[in-house]
DNA sequence: TATTGTTATACTCTATAACTATA
DNA sequence: TATAGTTATAGAGTATAACAATA
């Protein structure tokens, strides 16, 4: 007989729920992709370029932390979808600047509202002061990553 | 002017700290796996055949919501890794069972120990009291994501 | 000489379709 | 006839390395 509500046995039944809450917001999230015909990756980089505005592929690929090459089939993926394209860098000829298209600022001006439409589902319900304690500790677990991801930086 | 504190403003920041640290923990545990030299694919059949116990490629199939196909890759690489194997099946000629290796047993082992000292790094700083308030507003959340996944199961 | 983005090549995850050996 | 697992083929994400144009 252990006992129950031991404090390690709550822990690791509450990192299981945040476990399968990431699953589920990412399955969810999978979903509406693939009923836009996207990808995650597609959509990653299209939400990071709606927040920096034009960039160059060299900036996007620092930002996203992958390869400039792997950064050439996402645009391209992109350009074909009629979702952003390059235009000529004003300055440096090597370079392009990648921009939404206005149907790719369309398609993040849908993001917003479903992504509000989503916090309102999960929360609504929840008194405020509910959600101030939970943001309380779920700033103490970023915290605690965030630390961890200090330590090592650079691989 | 719009008012601070406003409910819409705090549910959207709230999601927003949701999503780090969703990105934070694939983050973390992508890294662990690159180290262990496996990849996430190969560690979820590896954790789901460890809960099952010995199993054909088919149930594993159906588990992972992947197809047959996909199953024979990654078991095929974590039998090269020695850290499964495929044994006969008693009855069934067509089938076979995948089982952990010894190497596959400990390797689970220490992923187990190290989820322990995940959720202690955690929570161990949050008073209990605050936990049970967070378990209440994560069961929330989930049970919103677990209703719309039940409204559209079959792809 | 250094940088931007590309082509070339390769590995992993994933899917569909066709096929083999069994039930 | 149906099922378990494979081979064949393909698309997407990712990486490294070599190369072109330009800085």
């Amino acid at each position: 007989m252990t006992a129950r509500g031991d404090g390690a046995t709550q822990r690791r039944r509450l990192l299981e729920r945040v476990f399968e809450l990431s699953a589920r917001l990412a399955d969810d999230m999978a979903g509406e992709l693939d009923a836009q015909g996207l990808t995650r990756a597609r959509a990653e980089l299209l939400w990071r370029l709606h927040a920096s505005g034009p960039v160059t592929q060299r900036a996007l690929s620092e930002v996203l932390e992958c390869t400039p090459r792997n950064v050439t089939g996402l645009v391209d993926a992109l350009e074909s979808a009629g979702l952003a394209r390059r235009e000529p860098h004003p300055t440096d000829r090597r370079a392009s600047l990648v921009t939404l298209t206005d149907e790719g600022q369309a398609t993040l001006t849908r993001w917003r509202d479903g992504y509000d439409d989503l916090a309102e589902r999960l929360f609504a319900a929840t008194p405020a002061a509910d959600l101030q304690g939970f943001e309380t500790t779920l700033e103490r677990m970023l915290d605690r990553l965030r630390e961890s991801a200090e330590m090592k930086p650079a691989p």
